[in-house]
RNA sequence: GGGCUUGUAGCUUAGUUCGGUAGAGCGACGGACUCUUAAUCCGUAGGUCAAGGGUUCAAAUCCCUUCAGGCCCGCCA
Protein backbone atom coordinates (compact mmCIF):
# COMPACT_ATOMS: atom_id res chain seq x y z
CA UNK A 1 0.00 0.00 0.00
CA UNK A 2 0.89 3.52 -0.83
CA UNK A 3 0.91 6.24 1.71
CA UNK A 4 -2.57 8.06 0.85
CA UNK A 5 -1.03 11.25 0.67
CA UNK A 6 0.69 10.16 -2.05
CA UNK A 7 -0.29 11.33 -5.07
CA UNK A 8 0.74 7.66 -7.21
CA UNK A 9 -2.08 6.99 -9.76
CA UNK A 10 -3.31 3.39 -9.58
CA UNK A 11 -3.82 2.90 -13.61
CA UNK A 12 0.08 4.60 -13.93
CA UNK A 13 1.49 2.32 -11.62
CA UNK A 14 0.24 -0.83 -13.71
CA UNK A 15 1.61 0.82 -16.47
CA UNK A 16 4.55 1.13 -15.14
CA UNK A 17 4.77 -2.82 -13.96
CA UNK A 18 3.68 -3.21 -17.61
CA UNK A 19 6.78 -1.26 -19.16
CA UNK A 20 9.18 -3.14 -16.59
CA UNK A 21 7.61 -6.67 -17.62
CA UNK A 22 8.53 -5.80 -21.22
CA UNK A 23 11.78 -5.22 -19.97
CA UNK A 24 11.42 -1.23 -21.03
CA UNK A 25 14.21 0.92 -19.19
CA UNK A 26 12.03 3.00 -17.07
CA UNK A 27 14.67 5.70 -15.66
CA UNK A 28 18.24 5.93 -17.63
CA UNK A 29 21.12 7.72 -16.82
CA UNK A 30 22.05 10.49 -19.34
CA UNK A 31 20.67 11.90 -22.46
CA UNK A 32 22.23 14.41 -24.71
CA UNK A 33 19.66 16.94 -26.01
CA UNK A 34 19.19 19.97 -28.00
CA UNK A 35 17.41 23.02 -26.43
CA UNK A 36 13.83 22.98 -27.90
CA UNK A 37 14.68 26.48 -27.98
CA UNK A 38 17.35 26.34 -29.99
CA UNK A 39 15.88 23.97 -32.44
CA UNK A 40 13.16 26.43 -32.97
CA UNK A 41 15.84 28.88 -33.63
CA UNK A 42 17.63 26.93 -36.10
CA UNK A 43 14.62 25.88 -38.27
CA UNK A 44 12.63 28.82 -37.88
CA UNK A 45 12.83 29.04 -42.02
CA UNK A 46 11.56 25.40 -42.31
CA UNK A 47 8.61 24.60 -44.56
CA UNK A 48 6.54 21.38 -45.09
CA UNK A 49 9.23 19.36 -46.21
CA UNK A 50 11.03 17.46 -43.28
CA UNK A 51 14.88 18.62 -42.80
CA UNK A 52 17.41 15.94 -43.77
CA UNK A 53 19.08 16.30 -40.55
CA UNK A 54 17.61 14.93 -37.60
CA UNK A 55 17.57 16.50 -34.36
CA UNK A 56 17.55 15.26 -30.39
CA UNK A 57 15.80 17.05 -27.59
CA UNK A 58 13.70 16.05 -24.44
CA UNK A 59 11.66 17.26 -22.14
CA UNK A 60 7.65 16.64 -20.66
CA UNK A 61 4.88 15.63 -22.79
CA UNK A 62 2.12 18.48 -21.60
CA UNK A 63 -0.27 17.31 -24.55
CA UNK A 64 -1.22 14.20 -26.18
CA UNK A 65 -3.65 14.33 -29.53
CA UNK A 66 -4.37 10.46 -30.38
CA UNK A 67 -4.97 10.16 -34.17
CA UNK A 68 -5.47 6.43 -34.35
CA UNK A 69 -2.53 5.91 -36.70
CA UNK A 70 -0.90 9.44 -36.18
CA UNK A 71 -0.51 11.06 -32.71
CA UNK A 72 0.57 14.53 -32.32
CA UNK A 73 2.15 15.75 -28.94
CA UNK A 74 4.00 18.73 -27.22
CA UNK A 75 6.93 18.54 -25.65
CA UNK A 76 8.34 21.15 -23.35
CA UNK A 77 11.60 21.63 -21.85
CA UNK A 78 13.06 24.83 -19.97
CA UNK A 79 13.27 26.42 -23.43
CA UNK A 80 10.21 26.45 -24.59
CA UNK A 81 7.65 24.01 -26.35
CA UNK A 82 7.54 21.95 -29.32
CA UNK A 83 4.97 19.62 -31.28
CA UNK A 84 5.67 16.04 -31.80
CA UNK A 85 4.33 14.43 -34.65
CA UNK A 86 4.49 10.55 -34.49
CA UNK A 87 3.17 8.53 -37.12
CA UNK A 88 2.69 4.70 -37.15
CA UNK A 89 4.20 4.11 -41.07
CA UNK A 90 7.35 5.77 -39.93
CA UNK A 91 7.86 4.24 -36.86
CA UNK A 92 6.53 1.10 -37.32
CA UNK A 93 3.95 -1.15 -35.74
CA UNK A 94 5.77 -2.21 -32.80
CA UNK A 95 7.59 1.27 -31.52
CA UNK A 96 4.52 3.34 -32.47
CA UNK A 97 2.39 0.66 -30.17
CA UNK A 98 4.62 1.10 -27.62
CA UNK A 99 4.48 4.84 -27.95
CA UNK A 100 0.93 5.04 -27.91
CA UNK A 101 0.45 2.54 -25.38
CA UNK A 102 3.04 3.68 -22.88
CA UNK A 103 3.89 7.15 -23.18
CA UNK A 104 1.16 9.90 -21.20
CA UNK A 105 0.69 13.11 -20.48
CA UNK A 106 3.41 14.12 -17.81
CA UNK A 107 6.01 11.57 -18.97
CA UNK A 108 9.70 12.88 -19.61
CA UNK A 109 10.82 11.75 -22.68
CA UNK A 110 13.38 12.06 -25.39
CA UNK A 111 12.76 12.10 -29.04
CA UNK A 112 15.17 12.28 -32.05
CA UNK A 113 13.24 13.12 -36.03
CA UNK A 114 13.21 15.69 -38.48
CA UNK A 115 11.78 18.83 -38.18
CA UNK A 116 8.79 20.71 -40.40
CA UNK A 117 5.94 22.53 -40.58
CA UNK A 118 2.35 21.31 -40.43
CA UNK A 119 0.03 22.90 -42.87
CA UNK A 120 -1.22 24.99 -40.31
CA UNK A 121 2.25 25.89 -40.04
CA UNK A 122 3.64 24.75 -36.15
CA UNK A 123 6.88 24.22 -36.38
CA UNK A 124 6.99 20.33 -35.38
CA UNK A 125 9.11 17.61 -34.80
CA UNK A 126 8.38 13.99 -37.27
CA UNK A 127 9.75 11.53 -34.62
CA UNK A 128 11.79 8.72 -35.91
CA UNK A 129 12.50 7.37 -32.21
CA UNK A 130 11.83 8.11 -28.58
CA UNK A 131 13.04 7.25 -25.61
CA UNK A 132 11.06 6.99 -22.14
CA UNK A 133 13.37 9.33 -19.36
CA UNK A 134 11.06 8.91 -16.25
CA UNK A 135 7.64 8.22 -16.76
CA UNK A 136 5.04 10.12 -14.66
CA UNK A 137 3.40 8.04 -11.80
CA UNK A 138 0.69 11.09 -11.10
CA UNK A 139 -1.46 12.81 -13.16
CA UNK A 140 -1.03 16.48 -14.14
CA UNK A 141 -3.76 19.00 -13.58
CA UNK A 142 -6.67 19.81 -16.35
CA UNK A 143 -5.09 20.91 -19.06
CA UNK A 144 -6.55 23.92 -20.26
CA UNK A 145 -7.37 25.37 -16.37
CA UNK A 146 -4.25 23.77 -14.65
CA UNK A 147 -3.81 24.19 -11.57
CA UNK A 148 -5.81 27.51 -10.09
CA UNK A 149 -5.78 26.26 -6.50
CA UNK A 150 -4.18 28.94 -4.82
CA UNK A 151 -2.89 26.71 -1.93
CA UNK A 152 -2.19 23.54 -4.08
CA UNK A 153 0.12 26.40 -6.11
CA UNK A 154 2.56 26.89 -3.02
CA UNK A 155 2.32 23.44 -1.38
CA UNK A 156 3.27 21.78 -4.41
CA UNK A 157 5.20 24.06 -6.66
CA UNK A 158 6.67 21.55 -8.64
CA UNK A 159 3.50 21.12 -10.38
CA UNK A 160 2.84 24.94 -10.20
CA UNK A 161 5.79 25.38 -12.76
CA UNK A 162 5.11 22.55 -14.80
CA UNK A 163 1.51 23.42 -15.63
CA UNK A 164 1.16 27.25 -14.82
CA UNK A 165 3.96 29.38 -17.58
CA UNK A 166 2.89 32.55 -15.90
CA UNK A 167 4.45 30.88 -12.82
CA UNK A 168 7.51 30.04 -14.57
CA UNK A 169 8.04 33.50 -15.81
CA UNK A 170 7.73 35.42 -12.45
CA UNK A 171 10.94 32.51 -11.03
CA UNK A 172 12.51 33.36 -14.48
CA UNK A 173 12.65 37.18 -13.62
CA UNK A 174 13.53 36.26 -9.68
CA UNK A 175 16.78 34.53 -10.99
CA UNK A 176 17.43 37.49 -13.37
CA UNK A 177 16.90 40.08 -10.78
CA UNK A 178 19.63 38.39 -8.23
CA UNK A 179 22.11 37.85 -11.30
CA UNK A 180 21.86 41.41 -12.35
CA UNK A 181 22.27 42.68 -8.44
CA UNK A 182 25.61 40.72 -8.71
CA UNK A 183 26.41 41.32 -12.15
CA UNK A 184 26.36 45.42 -11.48
CA UNK A 185 27.66 45.39 -7.80
CA UNK A 186 30.67 43.05 -9.19
CA UNK A 187 31.51 45.51 -12.48
CA UNK A 188 31.86 48.51 -9.43
CA UNK A 189 33.85 46.47 -7.88
CA UNK A 190 32.05 45.35 -4.64
CA UNK A 191 33.12 41.46 -3.20
CA UNK A 192 30.06 39.15 -2.28
CA UNK A 193 30.88 37.38 1.28
CA UNK A 194 28.66 35.50 2.95
CA UNK A 195 28.78 35.55 7.08
CA UNK A 196 26.70 33.60 9.37
CA UNK A 197 23.33 33.02 9.24
CA UNK A 198 23.79 30.92 12.93
CA UNK A 199 24.48 34.00 15.19
CA UNK A 200 25.34 34.13 18.67
CA UNK A 201 23.57 37.74 18.80
CA UNK A 202 21.34 38.60 16.31
CA UNK A 203 21.52 42.19 14.82
CA UNK A 204 21.34 44.43 12.36
CA UNK A 205 17.77 45.31 12.74
CA UNK A 206 14.75 45.48 15.25
CA UNK A 207 12.85 41.90 15.04
CA UNK A 208 12.38 39.07 16.80
CA UNK A 209 14.12 35.85 15.79
CA UNK A 210 14.46 32.63 15.65
CA UNK A 211 15.82 30.94 17.91
CA UNK A 212 18.15 27.38 17.85
CA UNK A 213 20.24 25.39 20.09
CA UNK A 214 23.72 24.09 19.48
CA UNK A 215 24.34 21.09 21.73
CA UNK A 216 28.19 20.80 21.80
CA UNK A 217 28.89 24.56 22.23
CA UNK A 218 25.83 23.82 24.62
CA UNK A 219 24.50 27.44 23.75
CA UNK A 220 21.90 29.13 22.13
CA UNK A 221 21.95 30.51 18.65
CA UNK A 222 19.94 32.87 16.49
CA UNK A 223 19.00 32.65 12.71
CA UNK A 224 20.01 36.16 11.60
CA UNK A 225 17.77 38.61 11.29
CA UNK A 226 20.24 40.69 9.01
CA UNK A 227 23.78 40.29 7.70
CA UNK A 228 24.32 43.92 8.70
CA UNK A 229 26.70 43.96 11.86
CA UNK A 230 29.23 41.33 9.90
CA UNK A 231 29.38 42.83 6.50
CA UNK A 232 30.60 45.94 8.59
CA UNK A 233 33.42 43.91 10.36
CA UNK A 234 34.33 43.42 7.06
CA UNK A 235 34.54 46.61 6.16
CA UNK A 236 37.00 47.19 9.36
CA UNK A 237 38.67 44.65 8.22
CA UNK A 238 39.68 46.56 5.17
CA UNK A 239 37.35 45.51 2.18
CA UNK A 240 36.00 48.85 1.33
CA UNK A 241 33.33 47.55 -0.81
CA UNK A 242 31.27 44.64 0.08
CA UNK A 243 28.09 43.27 -0.11
CA UNK A 244 25.80 39.75 0.82
CA UNK A 245 22.66 38.58 -1.59
CA UNK A 246 21.58 37.27 2.07
CA UNK A 247 18.38 35.24 3.45
CA UNK A 248 17.12 36.95 6.75
CA UNK A 249 14.47 35.28 9.13
CA UNK A 250 12.52 37.10 11.64
CA UNK A 251 9.88 35.89 13.98
CA UNK A 252 6.94 37.53 12.99
CA UNK A 253 3.42 37.47 11.38
CA UNK A 254 2.81 36.33 7.80
CA UNK A 255 0.87 38.66 5.04
CA UNK A 256 0.64 39.60 1.45
CA UNK A 257 4.19 41.57 1.91
CA UNK A 258 5.90 39.47 5.12
CA UNK A 259 7.47 36.05 5.08
CA UNK A 260 9.46 34.30 7.82
CA UNK A 261 12.62 34.28 5.36
CA UNK A 262 13.06 36.52 3.23
CA UNK A 263 15.97 38.03 0.98
CA UNK A 264 18.12 40.91 0.43
CA UNK A 265 21.16 42.25 -0.74
CA UNK A 266 23.28 44.78 1.91
CA UNK A 267 25.88 46.65 0.44
CA UNK A 268 28.67 48.68 2.38
CA UNK A 269 30.85 51.21 0.92
CA UNK A 270 33.77 52.57 2.43
CA UNK A 271 34.32 56.66 2.37
CA UNK A 272 30.80 56.69 1.20
CA UNK A 273 27.93 58.65 2.87
CA UNK A 274 24.19 58.11 2.90
CA UNK A 275 23.43 60.28 -0.36
CA UNK A 276 26.25 58.58 -2.45
CA UNK A 277 24.35 55.19 -0.98
CA UNK A 278 21.08 56.79 -2.47
CA UNK A 279 22.47 57.51 -5.88
CA UNK A 280 23.91 53.51 -6.28
CA UNK A 281 20.14 52.77 -5.06
CA UNK A 282 18.34 54.84 -7.83
CA UNK A 283 20.93 53.57 -10.75
CA UNK A 284 20.37 49.94 -9.04
CA UNK A 285 16.93 49.24 -9.11
CA UNK A 286 16.22 51.77 -11.93
CA UNK A 287 18.98 49.72 -14.27
CA UNK A 288 16.90 46.46 -12.93
CA UNK A 289 13.16 47.52 -13.77
CA UNK A 290 14.52 48.65 -17.15
CA UNK A 291 16.36 45.63 -18.17
CA UNK A 292 13.59 43.42 -17.10
CA UNK A 293 10.59 45.48 -18.10
CA UNK A 294 12.04 47.42 -21.02
CA UNK A 295 11.34 51.07 -19.70
CA UNK A 296 10.73 52.52 -16.00
CA UNK A 297 7.92 51.18 -15.57
CA UNK A 298 5.95 48.92 -13.13
CA UNK A 299 2.03 48.21 -13.29
CA UNK A 300 1.26 47.46 -9.77
CA UNK A 301 -1.86 47.09 -7.74
CA UNK A 302 -3.44 48.94 -10.06
CA UNK A 303 -0.92 51.88 -10.49
CA UNK A 304 1.68 52.82 -12.45
CA UNK A 305 4.85 53.16 -11.34
CA UNK A 306 8.05 55.23 -12.56
CA UNK A 307 11.34 54.15 -11.51
CA UNK A 308 12.85 57.09 -13.47
CA UNK A 309 15.55 58.56 -10.86
CA UNK A 310 16.10 61.40 -9.40
CA UNK A 311 13.23 59.90 -6.89
CA UNK A 312 10.97 62.30 -4.95
CA UNK A 313 13.06 62.69 -1.78
CA UNK A 314 11.53 64.21 1.41
CA UNK A 315 12.50 64.44 5.44
CA UNK A 316 10.00 62.62 7.37
CA UNK A 317 8.73 65.57 8.82
CA UNK A 318 8.45 67.36 5.87
CA UNK A 319 6.45 64.08 4.50
CA UNK A 320 4.04 64.29 7.27
CA UNK A 321 3.30 67.66 6.54
CA UNK A 322 2.79 66.86 2.85
CA UNK A 323 0.45 64.29 3.73
CA UNK A 324 -1.49 65.39 6.42
CA UNK A 325 -1.09 69.02 6.83
CA UNK A 326 0.93 68.96 9.89
CA UNK A 327 3.19 71.04 10.71
CA UNK A 328 5.13 69.56 13.53
CA UNK A 329 8.43 71.75 13.61
CA UNK A 330 5.67 74.76 14.65
CA UNK A 331 3.76 72.78 17.58
CA UNK A 332 4.80 71.67 20.99
CA UNK A 333 4.52 68.06 21.85
CA UNK A 334 0.83 68.33 23.71
CA UNK A 335 -0.57 70.01 20.52
CA UNK A 336 1.15 66.99 18.50
CA UNK A 337 -0.77 64.32 20.89
CA UNK A 338 -3.88 66.32 20.28
CA UNK A 339 -3.22 66.02 16.74
CA UNK A 340 -2.25 62.30 16.57
CA UNK A 341 -5.59 61.40 18.94
CA UNK A 342 -8.01 63.42 17.07
CA UNK A 343 -6.26 61.46 13.46
CA UNK A 344 -6.87 58.14 15.34
CA UNK A 345 -3.16 57.19 15.21
CA UNK A 346 -2.58 55.03 18.13
CA UNK A 347 0.24 54.99 20.93
CA UNK A 348 0.23 58.82 21.42
CA UNK A 349 -0.48 58.53 24.72
CA UNK A 350 2.79 57.05 25.50
CA UNK A 351 5.08 59.15 23.64
CA UNK A 352 7.65 60.84 25.33
CA UNK A 353 9.21 63.38 22.89
CA UNK A 354 7.96 64.90 18.98
CA UNK A 355 10.77 62.51 17.69
CA UNK A 356 8.03 59.61 18.72
CA UNK A 357 4.81 61.18 17.57
CA UNK A 358 6.65 61.67 13.98
CA UNK A 359 7.14 58.44 13.87
CA UNK A 360 3.88 57.58 14.89
CA UNK A 361 2.00 59.96 12.62
CA UNK A 362 4.41 58.94 9.67
CA UNK A 363 3.70 55.14 9.92
CA UNK A 364 0.33 55.54 10.49
CA UNK A 365 -0.93 57.93 7.89
CA UNK A 366 1.99 58.25 5.29
CA UNK A 367 3.57 55.12 4.52
CA UNK A 368 1.19 53.47 3.11
CA UNK A 369 0.33 56.43 0.90
CA UNK A 370 3.76 56.76 -0.97
CA UNK A 371 3.12 54.84 -4.29
CA UNK A 372 5.51 56.42 -6.70
CA UNK A 373 8.91 55.65 -5.44
CA UNK A 374 9.93 58.36 -2.19
CA UNK A 375 13.31 58.54 -0.55
CA UNK A 376 12.34 59.43 3.22
CA UNK A 377 15.30 60.91 5.06
CA UNK A 378 16.04 62.68 8.89
CA UNK A 379 14.92 59.39 11.15
CA UNK A 380 14.70 60.28 15.02
CA UNK A 381 17.82 59.10 16.57
CA UNK A 382 16.02 56.27 18.95
CA UNK A 383 14.86 54.60 16.10
CA UNK A 384 17.91 54.44 14.18
CA UNK A 385 20.81 53.04 16.20
CA UNK A 386 23.12 51.89 13.98
CA UNK A 387 22.73 55.36 11.94
CA UNK A 388 25.04 57.98 12.40
CA UNK A 389 23.77 61.03 13.56
CA UNK A 390 22.42 64.18 11.28
CA UNK A 391 25.43 66.47 9.91
CA UNK A 392 22.87 69.22 10.86
CA UNK A 393 20.08 67.87 12.90
CA UNK A 394 20.15 67.20 16.26
CA UNK A 395 18.17 64.43 17.54
CA UNK A 396 18.24 62.96 13.68
CA UNK A 397 20.56 60.71 11.97
CA UNK A 398 21.66 60.37 8.83
CA UNK A 399 19.19 57.72 7.36
CA UNK A 400 16.74 56.74 4.06
CA UNK A 401 14.16 54.65 3.72
CA UNK A 402 12.93 54.04 -0.09
CA UNK A 403 9.20 53.31 -0.27
CA UNK A 404 7.40 52.10 -3.16
CA UNK A 405 3.35 50.92 -3.41
CA UNK A 406 3.21 51.71 0.13
CA UNK A 407 5.75 49.08 0.97
CA UNK A 408 9.40 49.82 2.64
CA UNK A 409 11.72 48.80 -0.32
CA UNK A 410 15.36 49.84 1.11
CA UNK A 411 16.87 50.91 3.96
CA UNK A 412 20.32 52.65 4.65
CA UNK A 413 22.61 55.03 6.57
CA UNK A 414 25.65 57.02 6.75
CA UNK A 415 26.83 53.81 8.89
CA UNK A 416 27.71 54.73 12.26
CA UNK A 417 31.72 54.37 12.82
CA UNK A 418 31.84 56.25 16.35
CA UNK A 419 32.39 53.51 18.92
CA UNK A 420 31.71 55.40 21.92
CA UNK A 421 28.37 56.73 20.10
CA UNK A 422 27.74 53.14 19.15
CA UNK A 423 28.18 51.95 22.95
CA UNK A 424 25.83 54.80 23.76
CA UNK A 425 23.53 53.52 21.66
CA UNK A 426 23.93 50.10 22.54
CA UNK A 427 22.66 50.58 26.01
CA UNK A 428 20.05 52.71 25.07
CA UNK A 429 18.54 49.63 23.33
CA UNK A 430 18.81 47.82 26.02
CA UNK A 431 17.25 49.67 28.70
CA UNK A 432 14.30 49.65 26.09
CA UNK A 433 14.61 45.82 26.11
CA UNK A 434 14.54 45.67 29.72
CA UNK A 435 11.51 47.77 29.31
CA UNK A 436 9.81 45.26 27.46
CA UNK A 437 10.44 46.11 23.86
CA UNK A 438 10.72 42.77 22.70
CA UNK A 439 12.33 44.19 19.17
CA UNK A 440 14.99 46.63 20.68
CA UNK A 441 18.65 45.21 19.40
CA UNK A 442 20.71 43.72 21.63
CA UNK A 443 24.06 44.96 22.29
CA UNK A 444 27.30 43.63 20.54
CA UNK A 445 30.08 44.67 22.53
CA UNK A 446 32.37 43.15 20.20
CA UNK A 447 31.08 44.75 16.98
CA UNK A 448 31.98 47.76 18.95
CA UNK A 449 35.57 46.66 19.47
CA UNK A 450 35.52 46.58 15.81
CA UNK A 451 34.50 50.16 15.52
CA UNK A 452 37.18 50.79 18.24
CA UNK A 453 39.82 49.41 15.60
CA UNK A 454 37.99 52.01 13.09
CA UNK A 455 35.65 51.91 10.39
CA UNK A 456 36.07 54.38 7.65
CA UNK A 457 32.97 56.49 6.99
CA UNK A 458 30.76 54.07 5.56
CA UNK A 459 27.80 54.36 3.51
CA UNK A 460 25.15 51.14 3.48
CA UNK A 461 21.75 49.89 2.46
CA UNK A 462 19.92 47.08 2.46
CA UNK A 463 17.31 46.53 -0.77
CA UNK A 464 14.03 43.61 -0.19
CA UNK A 465 14.86 41.77 -2.93
CA UNK A 466 11.01 39.78 -2.71
CA UNK A 467 9.28 42.86 -2.65
CA UNK A 468 11.42 44.25 -5.41
CA UNK A 469 10.53 41.44 -7.56
CA UNK A 470 6.78 41.72 -6.62
CA UNK A 471 6.92 45.03 -8.28
CA UNK A 472 9.06 43.95 -11.37
CA UNK A 473 6.46 40.98 -12.29
CA UNK A 474 3.02 42.80 -10.81
CA UNK A 475 2.37 40.12 -8.16
CA UNK A 476 0.91 41.89 -4.99
CA UNK A 477 1.69 38.72 -2.61
CA UNK A 478 4.54 37.90 -1.47
CA UNK A 479 3.66 34.04 -1.48
CA UNK A 480 4.18 34.50 -5.49
CA UNK A 481 7.38 35.49 -5.82
CA UNK A 482 8.87 32.61 -2.64
CA UNK A 483 9.01 29.19 -4.03
CA UNK A 484 8.22 27.88 -1.04
CA UNK A 485 6.30 30.36 0.74
CA UNK A 486 6.03 29.32 4.35
CA UNK A 487 2.22 27.47 5.31
CA UNK A 488 1.04 25.84 7.92
CA UNK A 489 1.03 21.80 8.46
CA UNK A 490 -1.23 20.26 6.18
CA UNK A 491 -1.53 17.13 7.95
CA UNK A 492 -4.76 16.50 9.99
CA UNK A 493 -5.33 13.56 12.19
CA UNK A 494 -8.92 12.72 12.92
CA UNK A 495 -9.09 10.57 15.96
CA UNK A 496 -11.62 7.44 16.12
CA UNK A 497 -12.46 8.58 19.95
CA UNK A 498 -14.12 11.14 18.78
CA UNK A 499 -11.59 14.23 20.08
CA UNK A 500 -11.07 17.02 18.05
CA UNK A 501 -9.03 16.86 14.72
CA UNK A 502 -5.27 17.30 15.66
CA UNK A 503 -2.39 18.98 13.55
CA UNK A 504 0.43 16.23 13.34
C1' G B 1 -5.83 39.06 17.88
C1' G B 2 -10.56 41.22 14.93
C1' G B 3 -13.74 41.33 10.43
C1' C B 4 -15.16 39.26 5.74
C1' U B 5 -14.70 34.98 2.77
C1' U B 6 -13.49 30.01 0.44
C1' G B 7 -13.11 24.39 0.81
C1' U B 8 -17.92 19.58 -3.90
C1' A B 9 -14.33 13.63 -8.50
C1' G B 10 -7.15 13.81 -10.18
C1' C B 11 -8.04 19.19 -12.17
C1' U B 12 -11.70 23.38 -13.35
C1' U B 13 -16.41 23.84 -11.42
C1' A B 14 -22.60 23.87 -11.13
C1' G B 15 -25.78 23.04 -7.09
C1' U B 16 -25.98 26.57 -1.02
C1' U B 17 -30.45 32.26 -1.71
C1' C B 18 -35.61 29.03 -0.54
C1' G B 19 -33.16 21.55 2.93
C1' G B 20 -35.86 16.58 -0.76
C1' U B 21 -31.10 10.50 -3.24
C1' A B 22 -24.62 15.11 -6.31
C1' G B 23 -24.49 17.58 -12.36
C1' A B 24 -20.90 18.97 -16.06
C1' G B 25 -16.20 19.82 -18.77
C1' C B 26 -11.25 18.21 -18.90
C1' G B 27 -8.41 14.04 -17.34
C1' A B 28 -8.66 8.45 -16.79
C1' C B 29 -10.49 3.78 -18.92
C1' G B 30 -12.62 1.09 -23.70
C1' G B 31 -13.51 2.08 -28.96
C1' A B 32 -13.23 5.11 -34.03
C1' C B 33 -10.03 8.44 -36.65
C1' U B 34 -2.94 9.58 -41.13
C1' C B 35 -1.64 17.47 -40.56
C1' U B 36 -4.11 17.95 -35.04
C1' U B 37 -3.07 21.83 -31.56
C1' A B 38 -8.14 23.04 -25.19
C1' A B 39 -8.35 17.83 -31.71
C1' U B 40 -13.16 15.48 -32.74
C1' C B 41 -16.90 11.45 -32.19
C1' C B 42 -19.22 7.03 -29.30
C1' G B 43 -19.25 4.50 -24.59
C1' U B 44 -17.67 3.38 -19.18
C1' A B 45 -16.00 4.18 -14.37
C1' G B 46 -14.94 7.77 -10.63
C1' G B 47 -17.64 11.94 -5.10
C1' U B 48 -18.69 9.40 3.15
C1' C B 49 -19.63 17.52 -0.79
C1' A B 50 -12.47 19.74 4.34
C1' A B 51 -13.21 17.14 9.50
C1' G B 52 -16.40 16.50 13.79
C1' G B 53 -20.95 17.50 16.20
C1' G B 54 -26.12 19.46 16.22
C1' U B 55 -31.25 20.72 14.23
C1' U B 56 -34.65 17.88 10.97
C1' C B 57 -38.80 12.67 8.58
C1' A B 58 -34.75 14.43 5.35
C1' A B 59 -28.45 18.40 5.27
C1' A B 60 -23.38 19.76 0.16
C1' U B 61 -27.33 23.37 1.59
C1' C B 62 -29.32 25.63 8.28
C1' C B 63 -26.49 26.02 13.34
C1' C B 64 -21.89 25.11 16.39
C1' U B 65 -16.71 23.62 16.82
C1' U B 66 -12.16 22.48 14.48
C1' C B 67 -8.53 22.39 10.30
C1' A B 68 -6.51 24.72 5.98
C1' G B 69 -6.57 28.84 2.42
C1' G B 70 -7.62 33.96 0.62
C1' C B 71 -8.63 39.36 1.38
C1' C B 72 -8.73 43.48 4.83
C1' C B 73 -7.42 45.52 9.67
C1' G B 74 -4.24 45.20 14.03
C1' C B 75 0.81 43.74 15.08
C1' C B 76 5.56 43.86 12.39
C1' A B 77 9.18 51.26 14.17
Amino acid sequence: MTDPAVCFDEVRLARRQEMCEAGIPLYPYRFDKERIESIRDRFAGIGHDPSEETVTTAGRVLLVRDHGKTVFADLQDDSGRVQLYIRRDSLGEEVFSRFSRFVERGDIIGVTGRVFRTRLGELTLWVDSFTILAPALCALPEKFHGLRDIEKRYRQRYVDLIVNEESRKIFQTRSRLISLIRRTLDEQDFLEFETPILQPLYGGANARPFTTHHHFLERTLYLRIAPELYLKRLVVGGFERVYEVARNFRNEDIDTSHNPEFSMVEIYQAYADMYDMIRLTEGLISMIVRTLKGDDLCAFGGEMISFTPPWRQLTMTEAVLQFTGIDLASMTLPDMKDQAAKLGVEGWEAAVNEREILVLLFEGLVEGRLIQPTLITEFPIENSPLAKRHRVREGFTERFELFVAGMELANGFSELNDPLDQLARFEDQEQRRQGGDLEAQVPDYDFVSALGYGMPPTGGVGIGIDRLVMLVSGQSSIKEVILFPQMKAEQIVCPDDGSQPRVE
